[in-house]
DNA sequence: CAACAGGGGACAC
DNA sequence: GTGTCCCCTGTT
């Protein structure tokens, strides 16, 4: 186990800001993390978190993950004082990071969250990981499934996803494993780019749109630009920035100040 | 039982 | 850029 102390950082609020479909609350501060084929378990009493993981992992791995390096008191600071909404917003969801979660999973979850709720996108991600990913045992003695590869992934059958509860998505997900492991999307090369070229080659998959690129490139490559606007942030928006998102003040952070909004919509 | 909405997107105009 | 369909599933 490995103790660290943190500021702007809440589990809680990480795990409802929902950017992570594979994290769960197993206890009153205890919480369960898969990403990609990890599997972690941790918590959390004021600022001291626990990882209970072996220490190679911690530094490889969960770090970045959980964006540790970063010091999310400057984004704090940077809101508007004036803007009191999304001062509120700050403080309300003050714990929350931008979780650097894999280019692959993040394709694949958002392609099936659309038109979609967060419940039923945890259950088909569940579902697609026990038919396709690989069973494995953690360091502490967890049973779980891997995300499933792209390999695996584009040997499914339109009907198996279907059957993983996908519905109509479920060719979207194919179409991309396919694309994917037949070479026609490099997703190495995409880290490499700019947001705007990488929200564009995203693009370029069936089934991604705007919202979804935007997502792939916040969660997935760390775009801290990217501004996902889904229904609730178009409320948003439409409610309290009238004459439109001080984009320009906020460059380079837009997306995390969007966490903040979206987390502020559904708690308060 | 029907209606409806849930972190959209494809496609045709 | 607007409208229409997609036709999924859980909830009301």
């Amino acid at each position: 186990m490995l103790t660290i102390e943190m500021d702007n950082f809440d589990l809680g609020q990480i795990c409802r800001s929902g950017q992570c479909f594979r994290m769960d609350q197993i206890g009153d501060d205890r919480y369960r993390v898969i990403a990609g084929d990890k599997y972690l378990e941790l918590t959390q009493e004021r600022g001291i978190v626990n990882f209970f993981c072996p220490e190679e992992d911690f530094i490889f791995f969960w770090i970045r993950y959980f964006d540790l390096d970063c010091d999310y008191s400057e984004y704090i600071n940077m809101i508007n004082p004036r803007d009191k909404y999304l001062t509120a917003a700050g403080e309300m969801g003050s714990g929350i990071r931008i979780l650097q979660q894999d280019l692959w999973e993040m394709i694949i979850s958002f392609l099936i969250s659309q038109q979609n709720n967060i419940t039923r996108i945890k259950k088909c991600i569940e579902n697609i990981s026990r038919e396709f990913g690989v069973r494995k045992t953690s360091s502490t003695g967890a049973e779980y499934y891997a995300f499933p590869t792209a390999e695996a992934l584009a040997l499914a059958t339109e009907e198996q996803l279907r059957e993983c509860n996908l519905g109509y998505r479920a060719k979207y997900v194919l179409d991309t494993a396919r694309k994917v492991c037949f070479g026609d999307i490099s997703l190495n090369s995409l880290h490499d780019m700019t947001y705007k070229a990488a929200r564009k080659e995203l693009l370029g998959l069936y089934g991604v749109g705007e919202k979804v690129a935007d997502c792939i490139c916040l969660f997935g490559l760390h775009q801290l630009d990217a501004f996902p606007v889904d229904t609730h942030i178009r409320q948003a928006l439409d409610a309290h920035y009238k004459r439109g998102f001080p984009n320009r003040r906020y460059k380079g952070c837009r997306g995390v100040m969007q966490q903040y909004i979206f987390y502020y919509e559904l708690m308060k």
